[in-house]
DNA sequence: ATTCGATATATCGAAACGATAGGTTAAATG
DNA sequence: CATTTAACCTATCGTTTCGATATATCGAAT
């Protein structure tokens, strides 16, 4: 889930930490972001995987990792990182993070994945889905369509099954559960339309216009 | 949160694991429903801490906690639970569940605490929040919607702000999140007047029609 | 007859959270 | 001017929750 949202920043720009949970609050609303707590060992766990290279940066400086690199990431990151990750004394230090050709395969590979249902890891999945080919766009808003609707008729179900045993409070919140499904939905099937109106039946090439 | 769920269920009838996993996805919805994961943890930890109380009954019986007992879990469901806790041989079990005073007193006090601000939460406390002061109910409510407030205006300013950085995929979930919240503070408002109806100004320290 | 799905309880490792701690710098406030 | 406050920035700790998995009984359909 996190690994989907900071691989997908870091696809846009180099990022450090802070400036990562910030962008991530814009995108998922304050509501929903994620902690401090596991931001960084997430982002420990895929410079250990090899999903993103670090490198520390003194205050000031606009250099970011891929800057100081001419071609890949994967050959002069590592030697630049190995070369001495430490603070500077005396001044303010962040550690920007760039993404890795595996980050990205890593990536596309996330959104395209059929697990993870719940509504954080799609909302993340269609923030960064122009990473990946349109098939795999169509086929993720389909699903959760699918998904939304077995999930409003299960809903519809249970406030005709329990309409007895429920109270007021809990009625309006079955009933307000049930409305904001069917919204969901409608919105989905707006971006289901202007997918298909972009991608007519084919083009499996470069993907053009909208970026 | 989970013991939230469970107290609140326990409170109006008992209940085993599986079946309160149940009635809580009708609740909360299947998208939002807790696991045996954390729902057996749980359980066993209310017991342990004295705020629900636990009989195995063989199948077919409908034998519920607080039927051998007179008067209140505390005493004769204790004796009951020392007599033997075991399977009986040969029979499918269930683990039924009752609330005691002190699990009573938990779910009030867990309904009314400020903190928790998260959706999952506040669901919860409203689907149960008939077993609290009027006061509480309405507390409850306009936090809820404050926080709201606070989220929508975050969410409109961080669409002007990044609008350059975002494509239309972001800028069309960032513009959903906005109009659900609008929703949302909506249907509370609806909510809050319908609780204002039912408890006139009662309450001593002045709060006042804010909106 | 046997497979299949629902009922039922339970545990394990991994993921995510909330609180907290540590430190630097810019701005506002008295 | 001095001091406090707020924002910036990285990081860890203990707890909660999840998702997968194991185990077993039962009724119904194949």
């Amino acid at each position: 889930m996190i690994d989907l949202a900071v691989l997908g920043l870091l696809s846009e720009s180099d990022l450090h930490g802070y400036e990562l949970k910030k962008r991530l609050r814009e995108i998922m609303g304050p509501l929903s972001s994620v902690s401090f707590g596991s931001l960084y060992p997430a982002l420990a766990r895929l410079e250990r995987d090899g999903h993103v290279a670090a490198v520390i940066v003194p205050d000031g400086q606009h250099v970011s990792p891929n800057i100081p690199m001419t071609g890949s990431l994967s050959g002069e990151a590592a030697a630049f990182r190995a070369s001495r990750i430490r603070s500077v004394r005396g001044s303010r230090n962040k550690k920007v993070y760039a993404i890795s050709e595996a980050g990205r395969l890593k990536l596309a590979e996330l959104i395209s994945e059929p697990s993870s249902t719940d509504e954080r890891s799609f909302n993340l999945k269609l923030a960064f889905c122009r990473w990946t080919e349109p098939d795999a766009r169509l086929n993720l808003l389909q699903r959760r369509r699918a998904t939304l609707v077995e999930s409003l008729g299960e809903g519809r179900r249970s406030i005709v099954a329990s309409s007895e045993r429920i109270d007021r409070y809990m009625r309006s919140l079955m009933e307000h559960h049930t409305e904001s499904a069917e919204r969901d939905i409608a919105w989905l099937d707006r971006l289901i339309a202007a997918e298909l109106a972009v991608v007519p039946m084919e083009s499996q090439t470069n993907e053009g216009a909208s970026s």
